[in-house]
DNA sequence: AACCAGGACGTGA
DNA sequence: TCACGTCATGGT
């Protein structure tokens, strides 16, 4: 079975272009015309992260996104740089309840200030033995309390240009639409899928996951889960780009 | 006024 | 392994 991942790939850039993922807070531009500049997006640069600080605000960010949408994220993001605390330092020595207070826009926030100092403590540890050069193990990643697949897989792939494929619910859903999968894969096989489809490239990467994010939110045309065969009909009436998809792949 | 958003964890079968 | 409840704020 070959499936036209490529082919859906390259529809959606032509859509879209490229996204400039990962948003980074600290390359923001108030002033810009360009709404992407303003929310620190940086389309077409894949140098970034291109600090310490910037890396760091990355694995802070999945945390913050897990089930939460964006604009949640950025409100959490933004107190808590108004606080100068985007640093593993500043979020380690941060008292509790203010910590809760900053991240409290994000949701859960009980769960996502612990896990914040958890995943600070890590960093922190893993720059006083001098290894932030070098990106860390999945395993460990996975071992911390409030990393799971997702977010080990965004962080490192957006924040140390391994290439690992993330996978999450707009990734499922398109797929499943496509009628490339099930709906009941496990994150593994979700990941295999494309993986295996693909070339090992941590840009491909990188945007493929932005472009899927990117269209599925302008176009919410199906379904949370679809678990029946492929289903044109209904998409095609939607006018929105995945029909063309459809039409396109068909 | 339900439903969802760039999930993960703890529990019990 | 897996299904299920829980965590929580703010948009549509």
């Amino acid at each position: 079975m070959n499936l036209p991942l490529e082919s859906a790939y390259k529809l959606l850039m032509g859509e879209y272009g490229p996204q400039g993922w990962w948003p980074l807070f600290d390359l923001r531009q108030p002033d810009s015309q360009e709404l992407d500049l303003q929310r620190g997006y940086h389309p077409g640069n894949y140098h970034y992260p291109q600090s310490e600080k910037q890396c760091f605000e990355i694995a802070i960010g999945s945390i913050l996104t897990q089930n939460t949408s964006w604009v949640q994220v950025e409100r959490a993001l933004e107190n808590l740089h108004q606080k100068g605390w985007l640093t593993p330092e500043k979020i380690v020595k941060a008292d509790e309840s203010s910590l809760k207070q900053a991240v409290r826009p994000a949701g859960y926030y009980n769960q996502k200030a612990e896990r914040l100092q958890i995943i600070a403590r890590f960093f922190l540890e893993r720059k006083e033995r001098r290894l932030s050069s070098s990106p860390p193990e999945r395993s460990e990643l996975l071992a911390l309390k409030g990393v799971g697949p997702e977010t080990a897989d965004s962080i490192l792939l957006y924040a140390f240009h391994e290439p690992e494929f993330v996978v999450d619910a707009y990734t499922r859903r398109l797929a499943v639409s496509l009628g490339w999968l099930q709906g009941c894969e496990s994150y593994q096989e979700v990941k295999e899928l494309f993986v295996a489809a693909l070339p090992r490239d941590v840009h491909l990467f990188q945007e493929y996951h932005a472009l899927i994010v990117t269209h599925l939110k302008k176009c919410p045309a199906h379904p949370k889960v679809q678990t029946q065969p492929p289903f044109y009909r209904s998409l095609k009436e939607k006018g929105c780009l995945l029909a063309s998809l459809y039409r396109e792949l068909a």
